[in-house]
RNA sequence: GUGGCUAUGGUGCAGCGGCAGCACAUCUGACUGUGGCUCAGAGGGUCGUGGGUUCGAAUCCCACUAGCCACCCCA
């Protein structure tokens, strides 16, 4: 039997970006890079696999990433790496492993890159996911907090995304979590036979993501539960009650959501999410808060921070649905016509592009149809016609594909006629 | 991990027991050297895989695989 070549198909949950949609990914990528600089923010770049237990304790022994969704292996030496599923820990410890914390405590990084957790992939949601993250560390100030928001607003703003909003909330601190905690789980203990099977689970785990449910049932009973911001302990209240001041000043719409919940442990106080309803069910297109105790957890000092992740994929899904049409190709085009035109074009399309010109041409011998046929549908903004007509006489056709105009120019003289005309 | 839906040229789909089709895309021509529009033609498919029922299966049945959507969770 003769059997075909296997094909190969893209791992699940990881897919490719293709042209055209690349380009739409390298707009939002120089869209995060020109306003995360302005805000004073450097890249950092952090290795896509780090020691299994870095995740284990900056993200959460709990959480259901670190349980269950992680890519864990064990490399040739015998030790256990993961390929990370987020960016904040990563980035806390190579400041700390450079001693940054040390020499320079206020940092402002961002980040860009693959993320990987193993869940069933649906809209918006892939194993292997692209996310770009800011981290401001050394700042314990609740204006940090709202500038990271009024950042990333910017930012969203500036990649075309389009109806976004901001929800905020405070998860209190390791002084007044507790006392909610207790609170709300003596509440919910009493009614829960009435929760459903999933929340009766999260009783154990994080009571607080019961106040999140969908099901009607739960979220009936719950409308009498214990508010998160009745047991917020002073520092919380004041340092929340600055972060909407500062919103407010900065001129940054929000609105406050007290059931906003993190999946990762070392969040406190600020929590905060920038929704969207546009992508079926994964409403958030980027989320962050404050991690005041995790530079010290990972083994630094006790540095503050604060920081954001977002998901790419979703913002370009988004992005995508605005149907923003795609700007006029800078392109000249040229059609050539037999051997001879092709190299005495040669030299000069290598000129052009050496000059920074964008050029493009068929390398096949098609018809000069054919050939216009491609320019065209290139979005070619000019045409470059050398046939045997133009070889004879030294000289190129050049034609502006708007307006159909067509006019003579020496071939040699091609390079200087299209820079001077670009400039 | 759980559930629902789907699988037919490159892409999107029709066909639902009797010769595998349409649209778009690709290539060619009408226009012997001038694009977009129009018209004509061409190339391209072991109908996801494996088994079963049948004289005959893309079509009916079973299993598997993959994809999508939702739950869970999250960016």
């Amino acid at each position: 039997m003769n059997q075909r070549p296997q094909k190969f198909t893209a791992v699940k949950g990881m897919a490719d970006v293709m042209p055209p949609e690349s380009r739409l990914w390298q707009k939002v990528e120089a869209a995060a890079r020109g306003v995360f600089g302005c805000y004073g923010y450097s890249e950092i770049r952090t290795p896509i696999a780090e020691p299994t237990e870095l995740f284990r304790r900056g993200v959460g022994e709990n959480t259901a990433i670190v349980e269950k969704e992680m890519y864990t292996f064990e490399d040739r030496g015998g030790e256990s790496l993961t390929l990370r599923p987020e960016g904040t820990a990563s980035v806390v410890r190579a400041y700390i492993e450079s001693g940054a914390f040390l020499s320079e405590p206020l940092a402002r990084y961002y980040y860009m890159g693959p993320m990987f957790r193993r869940e069933r992939p649906q809209k918006g949601r892939q194993r292997q996911f692209f996310q770009i993250g800011c981290e401001l560390l050394g700042v314990d100030s609740p204006i940090a907090d709202a500038e990271v928001m009024a950042m990333i607003s910017q930012f969203l703003s500036e990649s075309g995304a389009a109806d976004v909003t901001l929800e905020i909330n405070s998860l209190g601190c390791p002084d007044c979590r507790p006392s909610f905690n207790a609170a709300l789980l003596a509440f919910l203990k009493k009614s829960e036979s009435k929760l459903c099977a999933d929340c009766v689970r999260r009783l154990e785990r994080n009571p607080m993501r019961v106040l999140d449910c969908k099901n009607e049932a739960c979220a009936e009973l719950t409308k009498g539960a214990p508010s998160l911001p009745d047991y917020w302990c002073e520092t919380c209240r004041a340092h929340y009650d600055e972060v909407k001041r500062a919103l407010a000043a900065m001129g940054v719409a929000y609105v406050e959501n007290y059931r906003i919940v993190r999946g990762l442990d070392y969040y406190m106080r600020t929590a905060f999410e920038f929704t969207t309803t546009k992508l079926g069910s994964q409403n958030a297109v980027a989320a962050g808060g404050r991690y005041d105790g995790l530079v010290k957890s990972l083994g630094g000092t006790d540095v503050p921070g604060v920081g954001c992740a977002l998901g790419v994929e979703r913002l370009v899904l988004l992005i995508e649905q605005n149907k923003e049409p795609l700007p006029a190709e800078d392109l000249i085009f040229f059609v050539v016509m037999g051997d001879r035109a092709r190299f005495e074009v040669l030299p000069v399309i290598q000129t052009l592009r050496r000059d920074g010109v964008r050029v493009e041409w068929d390398f096949a011998i098609h018809s000069l149809k054919s050939q216009m046929r491609r320019a065209s549908k290139l979005n070619a903004e000019t045409v470059v016609i050398v046939g045997d007509d133009e070889i004879a006489k030294g000289v190129a056709s050049v034609k502006d594909m708007r307006s159909g105009e067509q006019h003579e120019v020496r071939i040699k003289d091609l390079p200087q006629h299209f820079v001077q005309v670009d400039i």
